[in-house]
DNA sequence: GACAGTAGTCAGAGGCTCTGACTACTTTGG
DNA sequence: CCAAAGTAGTCAGAGCCTCTGACTACTGTC
């Protein structure tokens, strides 16, 4: 499927998500935060301030199981969360974050927050509300979590 | 960085480009298109309608040129490029889709055409116009390329 | 014509992801 | 209560993707 001339959605969804992604990374990486991927930080930010459960967190990223207690594995040893045992089922386990992950997601956040504040300034405020209202919206029919 | 009560605008795109692309691998499978990753089809889907350096695919879809010059390989394997050398320059040569390629892209067009119809519905042709326009508008300041 | 730069390849290593098979525990239904 | 079915997670093995570093061949400049 080859290149064409008008850009479908898709791809016009894909470029801002990918610009974002990089940014986070890069400031990541300056404050330190070198020591995780791309694949685990996907899991990472799907862990609930109560823990999650592997199972969970694999559906959700959307993965298998098997990758997911891959990725936990490194987070694991690097020291971005830890398991304990699921009171409520002793097959589970529930995977936290630890400080160094909350550390790590106030940084993130902030570059968010810093890029979202430059395409608002680039779209104007009318337009960049348009968008996130659009956005939420399609959340409805294209997330399964929704 | 665990997951927030509220999603930033980096999820928020990423949610339906997920969905858009889930929709199209599937349906290009079902039409017999199974031999091909998603990797490989993010290389493929830059190939130009007169041929594209391997260097241009690679830095189009941010990877390294070694990475892309193995995708390529699987992909000529598969049948869905050829390579040919280039007129201008005997160093490199013009990565061109075939005809199975074309006609895959006829299968995606024709996919995403139909997603976006769904979504244009659920959103309202107002809002839908509004998506498109912010988005083309962030290309701006997020596609290298634009 | 020497030299810096570019197009692409080769080799090696590591990371990501999957399928299939398995254990341990929970839930359901008789 | 207990047997059967289902769920949480792990282990093993394979294949794919991606990178860094080093290299060849060619181009363009001075």
């Amino acid at each position: 499927m080859p290149a064409e001339s008008e850009l479908n959605t898709g791809v016009l969804l894909f470029l801002p998500y990918r610009a974002l992604e990089n940014r986070v990374f890069a400031a990541l990486a300056e404050a330190g935060f070198d020591d995780f991927t791309p694949a685990q930080a996907r899991v990472m930010q799907r862990i609930g301030p109560n823990g999650t459960r592997l199972t969970e967190l694999a559906e959700q990223a959307q993965i298998t199981k098997q990758t997911a207690g891959f990725l936990v594995d490194q987070l694991e040893k690097a020291g971005y969360v830890t398991r304990i045992p699921d009171p409520t089922d002793k097959r589970a386990r529930l995977v936290c974050g630890a400080r160094k992950a909350w550390e790590a997601k106030e940084v993130a956040d902030g570059v968010v927050a810093e890029v979202e504040k430059e395409w608002e300034e680039h779209l104007g405020k009318r337009r960049m509300k348009q968008l996130r209202e659009a956005l939420t919206l399609l959340r409805e029919i294209t997330d399964p979590w929704a």
